[in-house]
DNA sequence: CTTAATTTGTCCGACTGACGGACAAATTGT
DNA sequence: ACAATTTGTCCGTCAGTCGGACAAATTAAG
């Protein structure tokens, strides 16, 4: 019971932000009395401090105010995709203290010398956040593959080229090698569904309770929220949209089929339609983003050929969003990866299909929103699930010795 | 604390059956003396009763065994469908207490006929309750329809032909006025949502936490357990997965648009393969049950074009499931309505598309269940949603006089 | 048949933890 | 300067669970 209380005012403090413990006390419906010895020990743990004293607010004696400390609990996302490896450390207020991206093209390589690259990776974000103060508890792997999240095993990852390897064991092996111990849980998760937590975390949507993430790269991934709580299905396989059947006859896919949405709305689609296959934007050894923008720049101008591709494949975004919207009914569909980048162009035609599509009047109140988190929405989401652990039970970090 | 108590040991009984304090002790984690409490309250609720004495067991002093008491408490559904209203009373024990279905042509009638029709039913059901000694707590209505749980309005429901019909305040006002008051929360659901609720507290595949539900008549609806819970969504709009556009340039669909998923696998599109317009089968004055028994006889005789019937409408129920299996990795589908009376003629065919779309290995691990409640599954689920309050909060039952 | 062993259900004291009220401290308004 | 107000802490009270003691009811063993 108690330790249900503080989580109630850690996760109070953390979603309302800094208050006083007489505000926290009405907000929570916790007797002030009960509010100051649950702070108290939120404050030995290092999970929470004294901040500002709240001046010229109005009559009264002025309330002490209580804020997140963030110095003392962080939490590790790491991210594995088809060119790169990127870690980030949040701490408890969600900010920032470690990012880093490497290059990796990890199709070329076998899964051992990716793991390697992701524990060097994992040592230095280690090694800041021992500078900073802050101690690890948890790290969450972002990897766009199906994968069994009780045994921290990736079953399959097409775009990988991985078929059951056993990352969550494999990294805390290299990392207990390298530094002695992995004093913390280590978990793996699909990369739209830690992307999908992001966003409702921190997102441009944040805190909206029932949202849908797609995020748009070679492959197309969905993530989902449901009630405030992520989608996982009976083995952990679900949101694996990119092949839905919507085209009978059309497309060869990567995955052996004909006219998965995949092949209507996927990188290669777009691409297709929009340049011949010698134009440097089709060239996968550049930097996508950079792609990307040259895309962007030639609709700017106004190029036909470019904006009927855009118009196409936002038309076929809206074919398949309205069924996630039926099947659903979420209240915000959140764009990532490369639909994001040109979503101005691609919203209109897609909105236009899915208010034809959508049975519910008023494409049943959804809207279509643009992730701000960008390309690092899994990362952040996977050093947020590793805090959440913190945040269930703020009993698992320890007491502090007295200064 | 001690109504989650109270609640965890109701539940508890329910869900593992009669068993003595003792056992409800280790099992549930609570002290010995706290579980005799807590039943103490239960019984003086009138929830709960003490049952046989566990006789011939193992050594030591026998065990008294404590049971639902299902004259207790009672749980009122009501179906409202297309050809037919239908109301069934659960007491706790999930048993049938009363149940009534009554031929109603809705289409043809005004939504106050219905309702009018719908309060005769109710009253029937309440007079039975009386007579058993069975107090009611709650009443759902069943409705095929996008329906606003929270205001107990019928939003659209396009094979009755309402539009924003207040169903719940209609009631309530038609029993008040029979019957002085109604001293119990009525609410309306969806009826795929409420027969998943239904397969998913009482069917074959009950208990299974990640289910989908498909109803297969003139519509095709979908109701979808997620760890437990039911889907709603935002708005409650959810599991609206019969106008997903499978068929590009495909038939006319009720709603307006071309090559929907109901189109596909319909009663509609069934009865256009298996027979000519002519054919009795098709005409829509005779029972729907005994329609399907003639398909069945015919198939079951070999005749070719009920078999490929059959055959193309089992592969569009694979194709459509696929993509419910993709998104929501659920530990089993269970086929109501038509898709059950007919199903072992469907399921091969469903089965073989099924396996060659799903991206999981093995179809996701997903089986395909037949309703085992047929076309009473939405009442029994409202009935069962209705109990669910006194789960929830044993409290609400007035404690009884003493005998 | 007697006795030991075992298990059940109840009673009672202890303990945890929230609540309510009293009180000093710090501020604003008159 | 003083009243009014709000904050944070202290302390007694109370609800409710836990642990152990104990009688009751049964089986197994001698």
């Amino acid at each position: 019971m108690r330790r249900s209380n503080l989580a109630l005012v850690l996760r109070h403090l953390r979603d309302a932000g800094p208050r006083s413990r007489a505000r926290i006390s009405v907000e929570t419906g916790l007797n002030r009395g009960t509010v100051s010895s649950l702070v108290a020990e939120l404050i030995e743990r290092g999970l929470v401090r004294d901040g500002d004293v709240q001046r010229g607010g109005s009559v009264g004696r002025p309330g002490q105010t209580v804020e997140l400390d963030g110095r003392g609990i962080g939490g590790i996302g790491v991210e594995i995709n088809v060119d790169y490896v990127a870690a980030l450390v949040l701490d408890l207020t969600d900010t920032v203290v470690f990012e880093e991206r490497v290059a990796l093209d990890v199709q070329a390589r076998p899964p051992e010398a990716v793991l390697d690259a992701v524990t060097d990776l994992t040592a230095r974000a280690f090694a800041e956040c021992a500078g900073a103060g802050v101690t690890p508890a948890g790290m969450t792997l972002a990897i766009p593959a199906l994968v069994d999240t009780d045994s921290g095993v990736v079953a399959f990852a097409p775009n990988l080229h991985w078929t059951k390897v056993a990352v969550v064991a494999g990294l805390v092996a290299r990392l207990t090698r390298r530094l002695g111990g992995v004093p913390f849980p280590v978990r793996v998760d699909n990369d739209a569904n830690l992307a999908a937590l992001g966003e409702f975390a921190m997102g441009g949507e944040a805190g909206t309770a029932d949202l849908v993430y797609l995020t748009g790269e070679t492959g197309v991934g969905g993530g989902v929220m449901v009630d405030g709580r992520l989608l996982r299905g009976a083995e952990g396989f679900s949101g694996e949209i990119g092949h839905m059947p919507l085209n009978p006859g059309g497309n060869l896919c990567g995955c052996g089929r004909r006219g998965c949405w995949e092949t209507m709305v996927g990188l290669a689609a777009l691409l297709r339609l929009a340049a011949t296959p010698d134009d440097p934007v089709c060239d996968p050894s550049l930097d996508l983003e950079q792609r990307l923008a040259v895309i962007r720049g030639r609709a700017q101008a106004g190029d036909p050929r470019t904006l009927d591709a855009l118009d196409l494949v936002g038309t076929a975004l809206g074919l398949g969003a309205s069924i996630l919207i039926n099947v659903f009914n979420p209240r915000v569909l959140v764009l990532g990866g490369y639909f994001a980048s040109l979503g101005e162009y691609l919203l209109e035609p897609m909105l236009g299909e899915m208010r034809g599509r959508v049975v519910a009047p008023d494409a049943g109140a959804c809207r279509v929103a643009l992730s701000t988190l960008g390309f690092a929405a899994a990362s952040r989401g996977g050093a947020h699930v590793a805090l959440e652990a913190v945040l269930d039970d703020p009993t698992v970090a320890a007491v502090r010795h007295r200064a």
